[in-house]
DNA sequence: TCTGAATGTGAGACCGTTCCCACATTCCAA
DNA sequence: TTGGAATGTGGGAACGGTCTCACATTCAGA
């Protein structure tokens, strides 16, 4: 019972040196390294017998030790800033974070993922110590982490960040064109009166989502009322419930058949709260989002959406970090992807 | 345009090291690295001549030097095997990670997240290869996997994993005691004809929530006919979407009132199906899941159902595999964790 | 047969820390 | 006064790889 504890000791355990495998197959610790590196002359009989001790040994060479010397961890870090969800569960910028996985992965890269809710320079200061190749800095994060990081002088990647910090390279989604999206769809379909909940208009997306759908109504001559908009303190399903509940009088006497909210969760809250007062979708109210998370297509009915390309922000962001660190020039510093109409059952 | 790339070498650059320091501060390397290690005898004034200048020079200690000479990278894995969803946006594994990464944290870890799809070796020699000071395993790892980071040596903890594997550390859910939880409730609440909608019986946690369930309406005299019992080919929302409505004419005539799924995504998807066929719930039929998820709590009507408690599932896993890394006794091999019944409005 | 290139191997410095050991100085109690 | 502990500092050997350089051997062409 007690020693149960001690039990994992048993493996096999330690992890083989390079000079102990020269050893045992007769050569140099440098012709070991040539047969792992594949690089530099070796007799192929030579070859063979290394091989097979390291084969025999289950030899896995120590890439702490590989760091130490080519100054190069191949890891790189994820920094995100999140208040409301832990990160990884988030469901935007938890496919993000996936997108990335997947892609460091085929790169060769290891991941540190990391999660600060009171962002302080703790976690930057984190990975800068573990030396990693470099950084995909997700979210908004304060300037003076962002100061700190470009200080130390480690190639960094912004997704989705705000766009006021100068040489840098961003991935974002272009924003205004999915809001204008929003309302060509919508007004489309007919809509005139469309009421949106527009969140935290500090955060970029939400004011270019904003601009971009007012933009259009304004630009067919049906510009939008500010009767017409309320402004969620947080983009969270809660507060769009919240908004929606708040604005029930005047949104039924406005007339509405519309609703665009800026992201998602605040479309499902606020989606909710109409259901309950047995408001019928999309026959009575049509609702569309923006993200396009998993949720909103299984929600019932499932949220027509302007979906953000997540997966293609996680790999860019990858692909140009990975050329940053390899000194390679990227020509672009600003990564804008499209995002895309998903029509569902809500509209 | 062109030099445009080179602009983020432009930062102050260059790590500096314990032997600059140690220059600039006119003594020798070990009095810097008894400053920073706080042990050992150190005169007053030497110490903060030392600090200034590690202040001045911004010096952050590489982590992987030390890692190298003490053998500790202070650095863990979380190694996830799924194939439906992607690890970090999982609705279930996603908590996990979070709390993980969280606690992790707190204990001075880096945590590297992998995603493995094919689950080859690969990722895992990856994590080994960094020799990472412990690995967290979650969901079911192909035996191969398991026994491959055995033989390595290193500690590791198994999280919601099968405990077919003997003298490791489980962190599980009381999956069983959460069936019959599930059962007592809905037959609390008068429902005797019950369908249950249940995923992968090779999966243990939905063996054993079906298996809690089925014992617990036995115990009451009123067993589970087979014929009120489904098996979705995967733990999907479209698998329980698709499974209800396969069943949905013997539904409709077995007179069911209340559903029962192995999780939360089969029930939504059901759900859905429900709701499609207007059904009202919890009116004529009440729905009752299993994990706890977030989308769960949003969906309308909000799922009951009984909650997994994945954060002390990531924490407990982290605190266990510090002990076993520090080498100190753990005296519980299998930790299974109480999970809770949320009632909500589907019943 | 000679010569220079191609092939094959090993010695040893180095990456940036930690830590043990040696040594110097101060201090206090006998 | 004196010796041993307490205090303070530096030298240098690891840690486990990579990589440059030197050197040895083989081989082909003149």
């Amino acid at each position: 019972m007690w020693e149960r504890s001690h039990i994992q000791k048993a493996g096999l355990d330690m992890s083989h040196t390079i000079r102990e495998i020269a050893q045992l197959a007769g050569v140099s610790k440098s012709t070991v390294s040539r047969v792992i590196s594949g690089k530099g002359y070796i007799h192929p009989e030579t070859r063979d017998a290394v091989l097979k001790v390291i084969e025999e040994l289950q030899y896995k060479p120590n890439a702490v030790a590989r760091a130490m010397v080519s100054q190069r961890t191949h890891n790189i870090g994820v920094l995100i800033y999140r208040k409301e969800y832990p990160i990884a569960s988030h469901p935007f910028y938890g496919k993000i974070v996936d997108a990335i996985l997947a892609t460091a992965a085929r790169m060769n890269y290891s991941v540190f993922v990391t999660t600060d809710h009171e962002m302080s320079l703790r976690s930057a200061d984190f990975m800068l110590e573990k030396r990693v190749d470099g950084l995909i800095l997700i979210s908004r994060l304060q300037q003076n982490v962002i100061d700190y990081i470009h200080n130390f002088g480690i190639p960094y990647v912004m997704v989705n960040g705000s766009t006021d910090v100068d040489n840098v390279v961003h991935v974002v989604n272009r924003d205004q064109d999915g809001g204008m999206m929003a309302a060509e769809y919508l007004t489309g379909l007919g809509h005139r009166q469309i009421f949106v909940l527009a969140g935290p208009q500090t955060h970029r997306s939400h004011y270019l989502r904003l601009h971009g759908f007012r933009d259009y109504l304004h630009s067919i001559g049906s510009p939008l009322d500010p009767s017409s908009l309320a402004y969620p303190q947080a983009s969270t399903f809660d507060q769009g419930y919240e908004m929606m509940r708040q604005h029930w009088p005047d949104f039924k006497a406005g007339g509405y058949t519309a609703l665009f909210a800026t992201n998602d969760m605040i479309a499902l809250g606020a989606m909710k709260f109409l259901i309950e007062q047995s408001v019928r979708i999309p026959d009575q109210v049509a609702v569309i989002g923006f993200d396009g998370i998993d949720v909103a297509s299984i929600y019932t009915p499932s949220l027509t959406t302007i979906r953000v390309d997540t997966e293609a922000m996680g790999r860019t962001a990858c692909t140009i970090l990975d050329k940053l660190i390899d000194q390679q020039p990227v020509n672009e510093l600003d990564i804008e992807l499209v995002p895309e109409l998903i029509i569902r059952q809500s509209t």
